[in-house]
DNA sequence: ACTATGTGGAGTAGGTATCTCCCCTTACTT
DNA sequence: AAGTAAGGGGAGATACCTACTCCACATAGT
């Protein structure tokens, strides 16, 4: 009786064409959220896709479903590079490097920014994939700490900020120059080195963590 | 024949009640402009005072004036902050108190930020204010890089992505922390500092200052 | 008391968004 | 080869939003 169901179809298989339009839309849908962010109507990812709406609605009941379907993956690749990190030898070293995967992933994606940053867009699978990897930076950042790399009074809830000022001047530069991230992301963590005695102290206490849940559902993109 | 023109009044000047909710348009606009960012309607700013719209635009011929008249004096405060700035003798401390200044002054008004880092809005008197500023901050900036506390590699045209930076954090915490850009500029300027052998080599060029008006142009707020 | 001036806010015009509906086309079955 | 269930296209319904106008009514100042 039951029908051979493919990997990921609990249903009935789609026909053919529908299931390459579904790709289509998938691949179209990253690319123009990617360039424009999640305000990219499903007009605009429907035509670059080189269908009609009508057939993205078939497939998506809502833009909220294509969404969660788009990012849940991405952020799965964010929350392993965080894996990957805490394996390394040199704490502040794998800090450094997962800080500049992370902000990559970033630059190259408004969507993803927009996603990581606001709990507006992406309920169930995303919001348990933030939350995966929150010990997760936890964890990379004090031991980054405890090695002696990363200054003593950084917070992990500063991890978000720090993205999003490098998100932030992405959005500013990118179609001038879409590499000037990368100093300002160098300049921000000569900051954050351990230096003896040099460092400034901070003049105001970090964000708790449930204050940074709630930033996040204030914040609109 | 020439009736007794105010100071502010080139032709007759407005009936005490029209002088007085102009008044209170412009205290409206500030606060409005300040907290919700240019793109507050021009209804909210009229009701904020207690007026109907139609007051604003009979004495405000569209938006794009009230702002203009809204921010010119504000960016000459910028101003003059750069040209104090000039004066003081320490020239790495001087450059540090103009940025902690300006970024005050960014933090407290999502429109001044959004008219400082954009082209779209205010024309003429804002873009004269804006192009006067130019000259003195690249000074302040060499100055403080020639007295050896700025990192030799910092240029003028990062100043604007500083306070990208820094307003996209007040945006993304005002309402769970609104002091809370401060920990990041502090984190930022240790960055900044020059430090004998540590600094790491910045892996990108700066902006040249038509990239930054270019940035100003296409970017969207 | 008279009138030039000022006011309020419903209304206009024009935009944008999400999502539906229905007629036509296509892939697969028998 | 024909039948049919599923898929596709896109105009348009609906529901917003914006900047700005217009005019009946109110009021300051003489």
């Amino acid at each position: 009786m039951a029908r051979d169901a493919g990997p990921a179809a609990p249903a009935r298989p789609l026909r053919r064409d529908a299931e390459l339009n579904r790709r289509r839309i998938l691949a179209s849908a990253r690319e123009v959220f990617g360039r424009r962010g999640l305000e990219a109507t499903l007009d605009d990812i429907a035509h670059h896709a080189g269908l009609g709406v009508g057939t993205v609605y078939r497939r998506f009941p809502s833009k909220e479903h294509l969404v969660e379907a788009m990012f849940a993956e991405r952020m799965e690749e964010i929350g392993k590079l965080a894996e990957e990190a805490l394996k390394a030898d040199d704490a502040w070293q794998a800090f450094v490097d997962f800080t500049w995967q992370a902000a990559e992933l970033h630059s190259a994606d408004r969507g993803l920014r927009e996603i990581m940053l606001s709990n507006r867009f992406g309920h169930e699978h995303v919001a348990e994939e933030k939350a995966r990897m929150v010990p997760l930076i936890t964890r990379l950042v004090e031991r980054a700490k405890a090695a002696g790399g990363l200054r003593g009074d950084f917070a992990p809830t500063d991890i978000p900020l720090l993205h999003m000022m490098v998100g932030s001047v992405v959005e500013f530069t990118e179609a001038v120059d879409p590499q000037l991230w990368r100093r300002c992301l160098a300049m921000l963590l000569d900051g954050l080195r351990a230096e003896p005695g040099k460092a400034t102290e901070l003049p105001h206490p970090p964000l708790e963590a449930e204050e940074v849940d709630e930033a996040m559902s204030c914040w609109r993109p």
